[in-house]
DNA sequence: CTAATAGATAGCCATTCAGCTATCTATCCT
DNA sequence: AGGATAGATAGCTGAATGGCTATCTATTAG
């Protein structure tokens, strides 16, 4: 059933922290299994739990238990959204791009 | 000089909060003063300024004060390496997605 | 049956974060 | 000059967040 409807805000929130992050780099290599995931993070189990869940409450992420093992996979339409919000805007930051030095642009104070 | 060398989960972290979410699309309209940007949203000066403060220290906007006006801009820039990371890791994902149903995708448990 | 392994749950703690009020400076208007 | 306006700074507070340990269940291996 899911809940999200892709809500842009919580996706980039599972991906500002560095730990999660870098999951979702790791899981762009293919799936693989919780302790596998976690090998990497000097962190408890529990910690590394709490972060699999973010992601997965996010939709960025999807996962499914066999026997003991659960197997943790990208769930690729939830960037995909990521990327039509940026598409969309993308022209007009261009534009703006362009623009840049005329408006604006002197010191940043 | 700019502290950003296009540290994305900063980004992210940025664009994980509704307020400065819709100030981003807000701006993709064109640039805008604070209290003109300020005004849809219920909430005190200061409290808005911070999150002026972190967009613009995450680099998606720049800023420059006229007289006693502050006029707000996207920098699209970052933005720009957004969208790069996504699209570095787009065929992956894509990949992945031809995939779903065989590996795993049953119930979700 | 027993050990070990993989992961899950509960609950604690410190830090960060989003909001507030109060106050201050600088600019503009009359 | 004097008041209004735009924004900035300081400092408080409560909620959310990231980390931990301890404990528990379920599966696999001997």
């Amino acid at each position: 059933m899911a809940t999200y409807q892709t809500d842009l805000p919580a996706i980039f929130g599972a991906l500002s922290d560095q730990t999660r992050f870098a999951v979702v780099e790791r899981l762009a290599r293919g799936p693989a299994a919780v302790s596998e995931l976690a090998e990497p993070f000097p962190m408890a189990g529990p910690s590394f739990l709490k972060h699999l869940k973010v992601l997965e409450q996010a939709g960025l992420i999807k996962s499914s238990k066999l026997g003991r093992v659960r197997t943790v996979q990208l769930a690729p339409e939830s960037m995909r959204s990521v990327e039509d919000w940026i598409r969309a805007h993308r022209s007009t930051w261009e534009k703006r791009l362009d623009m840049l030095g005329q408006f604006l642009e002197r010191d940043t104070q």
